[in-house]
Formats: C-alpha cells, structure tokens, sequence
DNA sequence: ATAATTTTTGAATACGTATGAAATTAAGTT
DNA sequence: AACTTAATTTCATACGTATTCAAAAATTAT
C-alpha cells in the first residue's frame, strides 16, 4: 500500500553526505573515514534503510541468487539435501530460487531458460538433466552449472554424486558374503546415470565372483513402480537377496514383501539399498543401505560454485563422495563381517 | 567466462527499431504492430535474446518473487508444501526464493529483513511466527504476507491453516467412541498455534464429554523428544488412547511403542494424529490421523498472495479449510463408525 | 611551512528495462 | 483531397545502486 522504499539518495541528504558516500559505506571493499560512515550509519538506522539487492545486481552483474531445479521432493534425500544446500549458501550470502521442473522430461530447458532470466549467479540442477545446447547457452552467459546426484557426458559441466559405481559393488559383495546367490536388481528410472552406475558396480561385483543376476525389474524412483516390480519378482522363482536402486523405493518394497505377500525380512530375503534417507533408520524399517554423505557432498557443490563464480575458471570438476555401507537390520549379516 | 548479456538495444539494433519497440513486444498489455513484433521477435531468436527478469523489476517495482520462510524439512508435510506452492506460483509466472530459519527462533527477523532486500512481491513464512516490528515493516513496504500452518494474533497478518481445533475434535470424539477412557496427548513446540488449537479441540471434546486428560507430555515437534516423552507416558500407568500432535512425532511414538516398549497397536493402545502425510499411508505405519489438505491450503496460500498483489488491498484473510480423520489402522474403530 | 602523497568525497555515468509524452504514420470520414 | 481520429513508434527519462574520475581534504615527508 505505502510504498516505503528508502533509497540511498534519502540517507545521503539526511546524513548530509553524497549518494555515493552511502553507498561505500555499505560495499564492502571501499573506503570511507569513520565519521562518514557514523553519519550514514545513524540516518539508516533513522529512515530503516537497507540496500535494494536487485539495484545491486543491475549495475555489479552479480545477484546472489544461486536457481536450484529440482524434480520432486517425495524422496527425503532431496528435500535433505536442499535444506543443506539453502543453509550453506544463505551462510555465504547467495540464495536459493526454486525451479520444479514437473516429472515430464525435456522441459527442463525451458525451466533452465527462465533460471536464466534472473541472472542468477549460479545453476545447481538436483538430478536432472541438461540438453547440451542448454549447457551451452549457461556457460556462454558465464553461469556456472552443477549437476547435484546425476552425471552427464558432457565434459563441460561439473558434477556431484556418491561413487555409484563403489556402492553398487559394496552391495553386491556384502550380499555374496552373506551366502545369497540368487540376487534380484530394482532398478530406478532408467535414464539417469545414478540407476546405470550403482547396477554396473553391483553386476560388475556379480560377474566378478563369477554369478549374474536372478532378476531385475524397473522401478523408476517411484513407490508404486517399485511395489509393482516387487510384485513380478516374487510372482515366481524369488531371489533370496535384493538390492534396490534407492532407498525411497526400498520402502514400498520392504511393505510389499512384509504385508502383501508374507515374506520375512530378512529371514526370507535380504534387502539392501541406497541413500540412507531418514526413514531408513527408523525402527519401522531399519534398513541396510549404502550411504549418500549428503553434507560432503552439499560442501562441494557449493564449493565448486563459490570457486566458479569467484575465479573465472569455468573449469568444471567431477566430484565423486565415497558411499559407505550403513549396517542395518534388512539384510543379513555375513559371518565375521568387518567394513 | 564470455559476458553474452543480449539486451533489447541490442535486438532493436538489428531488427532496426527502437529498444521501446523491443520493449513493448515483450511487455504484456502494450501495443505493436504485427510487422515490427515479427522483425523483433526474428532478430530476438537470432541473438537468444530473453528480458532481464532484474531490470525489469527496478523500473516495474514488481520481481515476482516469493520469498518463503521456512524452519525445517525433515517433517514431510513442508517439503509437499514447498513443491505444491512452488508449482502453482510457477503457474502464474512467479518464483519462490528460499529462505531457512535455523530452529532457533528470534533470528526470523533477520531473515525476513533479507528477504525484503530482494524486493519481493509477496512472503510465505511457513509455520513460523514474525515479530509484529517486522509485520509493520512487511505492510509499509507493501509485501504481503501470509502465514502458512500457523496462526498469530496479529490481525494485520493473513494466515492459512486447517481447522485444527475441530481436527482436535475429530480426534477426541473418535477415540471416546471407541471406548477408550484414559487419553494422552502428546504435545508439539508450545509456541504454535498449531499444536495449541488442536490441543484447546481435544481436551474442549473430551471436557464435554466429562472426561480429562490422563498424560501430557510434550515432544516438540521433534523425532527424538517425541520418542522420549512416550517413554515417560508409558513408564507408569499408560493411557489406553494418545493423541500425537503431529504424524511426523506420531511415527517415532509408534516405533517406540512397538519396538522398545513392546506395546501392540492398536490393540494395547489406539494412535491418533495429525497431518497425513505421505509416510502415515505406508503400510508400515498405517496411521489414522486428522489430514490437513494441503492442496486446499496452498490454494488458498497463493490465491490471497495474487489477490493482494494485485489489488492494493491489503486487508489480511484468515482461512482454516477443513481437517477430515483418515481412519486407517492405528486406533480401534468405533461400532458403525461413519464420518 | 611547503611539497608530495595518500585518503576521502562528490559529480557523473552505467546497468537493462518500462513507460509517459511527443512525433510520426496509418486509417477512416466527409 | 483535405481533415479528423486512431494506431504505432521513438525519445527521453526513471528505477536504485556501484563505480570511474577528478577534485578536495587530510596526512606525511622534506
């Protein structure tokens, strides 16, 4: 209604200076003498002055504004994650714009387009992924780009995830040890690098140790996919052991097993899987899982955009945070087992 | 690295008309000729050319951003909250910029004074409360705010919640008639009109009914503080019936309950509680509880935000959109129970 | 005390867009 | 064809800040 709206222009008359006078004086880096910045100080204080950040942003080309696209946020890792993510950098002084970008593929260009409009000073994109063009277009307007939990071809873009790889071949191996020898696979949506790097480790270990899989089924990171897949699976000549391509999928397949066909977990069947979300530990599941060390992995996300947007570099980096095995109650222990 | 930085001078140049022309084809409401928008919108293609979102906030006063404050995610019922408001402000051509407020209260003012640098059209604050200094400020700034799943005294202030009192209500009527007599309630952080209103509901119905509370204790919101204020309930003359003031606590309290304390439900004790979110339909858990229809309260969340927007109205809106119990099966059903 | 140097200050300008007023062009009327 | 009216376009300016450059003040050196 009243717009307020004091400008640096109404404190510089009140504190009987220039408009430029105030300006330093909230800028870091420039000068001014003591007196001034008392004065400047006090008529701010008077009139609640505080500076316009998008003004700022104008004339320095920088926003502090850091869009962040995001599929869905059913899977607790996510929502984690973005907690993390929006602390760490509200602690550096950027913020964090929110970009669905809904289920369907292939819009998440014009999501990345509208990022874009905001000049943001940086993309982190949460398991999604870029057309190249896309990736082109951020990196010619000097838009650092971070993949957070996927990877992609494209060497110019940097990325963060766990070693899916590892922690596939950690599951694989902890099953074999336990004595299973017919192993199922859920696998996730079959597009994203994160299901083809865990089931590649966990085959990988499979063929090592000289045995292939029993079974596999899609899930597609969904519950419901995952319920059906368990359905199929277990219709007929069901493996003793499963490892599910992530944790939000482990739970529905866990209820499935428990309360819909009457297996016992983990005396029937083994199940382990990936993330270490909350609800893993509760009681409730206590599940066996490969952990995701969300907060590395949020440290380096924002380092890499710190550096990236500091330094011109546009060198991109491809981190990969080490994925240990969470002991839990899901699966069964192998004899003498040490990490 | 290479500043691409197409502006509308830039497209006028080589469409051959003025920056007002380029201006006035991507402003909604303004006139142009169907020849020049054609020229504009080739030569625009050409260069990639996309209006600065920033620059037209200066001159427009409108960012169309949406600052949303938020405490925590870890409670399901807000990251659902966050995707839904998010998705439907999209919708309408505005964004959400995120802002967490480290639990421990006070420094909400800070956060909301950062919010107000960036000039946004509007505020959500999401279940937490704001000094009635900065209210002041919001409204002589012309922001308007509505407060989500929590109410505040401050009549300047729209908020949106589900009717907690009557779900409360709901709660009670339903475990009396299921025969119970000794009702505990589990308590969340005091300070919420949230967990106050659904207690004032509960213990009003079991008053009408000449009964009383048996136990109280609070949990705070939290996992851990809810498990531990089971313990204490049930350490000596347990209730027959508890009301949990939230799933989120409601879903510690059952694993407490059955795995620590060996208690069956709901045949030891009946469970009751508040929200539905997605884990309550698990059949791990299975829980009946009073839904809070989120889709409804964000509905109406960014029906008043547009509507104050737009008009210069700021006459706040207190709406409470009704909370039906869900019965699954967590508390003993009534004999003929019908909604 | 004067010159040389450093620090502080203010005036002017730029950032990229929207918009009111003025100027131009097109369309419609008699 | 001359004139009125409507539609379109351009010019100039404003939004609120940071920053360059030159001027002024303060400090140090001689």
């Amino acid at each position: 209604m009243s717009k307020d709206k004091v400008t640096s222009q109404q404190v510089a008359d009140l504190a009987g200076v220039s408009q430029s006078a105030v300006s330093r004086v909230y800028t870091s880096g420039a000068s001014a003498s003591k007196k001034t910045i008392d004065k400047v100080h006090k008529a701010a204080a008077e009139l609640n002055y505080r500076p316009n950040v998008l003004a700022r942003a104008m004339v320095s080309g920088k926003s502090r504004i850091i869009g962040l696209v995001v599929a869905y946020l059913e899977n607790q890792f996510y929502p984690t994650a973005i907690e993390k993510l929006s602390t760490q950098l509200q602690e550096k002084g950027y913020h964090v714009l929110i970009f669905m970008a809904s289920k369907t593929a292939g819009n998440i260009d014009s999501v990345v387009e509208e990022i874009l409009d905001y000049q943001v000073d940086g993309i982190i994109a949460a398991s999604v992924a870029l057309s190249s063009k896309l990736a082109d277009r951020c990196h010619s307007a000097g838009v650092p780009v971070v993949l957070f939990n996927r990877t992609q071809d494209d060497e110019a873009l940097s990325c963060v995830t766990s070693d899916n790889f590892n922690g596939g071949v950690k599951a694989a191996r902890f099953l074999l040890a336990g004595g299973h020898n017919k192993l199922g696979y859920i696998a996730g949506w079959e597009g994203a690098s994160t299901q083809r790097n865990r089931e590649f480790g966990f085959t990988a270990a499979l063929q090592q140790a000289g045995g292939k899989l029993h079974a596999r089924e899609v899930g597609d990171f969904s519950m419901e996919q995952a319920s059906a897949a368990t359905r199929r699976m277990f219709a007929d000549n069901p493996p003793d052991a499963v490892f599910v391509a992530n944790d939000h999928m482990a739970l529905a397949v866990m209820d499935t097993l428990r309360f819909e066909l009457g297996f016992n977990i983990p005396k029937d069947v083994s199940l382990i899987s990936y993330d270490d979300v909350p609800a893993a530990a509760w009681p409730a599941y206590n599940l066996t899982t490969v952990r995701q060390q969300v907060n590395q992995m949020v440290q380096e996300t924002v380092r890499i955009l710190m550096e990236q947007i500091a330094g011109n570099s546009l060198q991109s980096q491809r981190i990969s945070i080490g994925s240990p095995i969470i002991v839990r109650g899901t699966a069964r222990i192998p004899k003498g087992w040490q990490p």
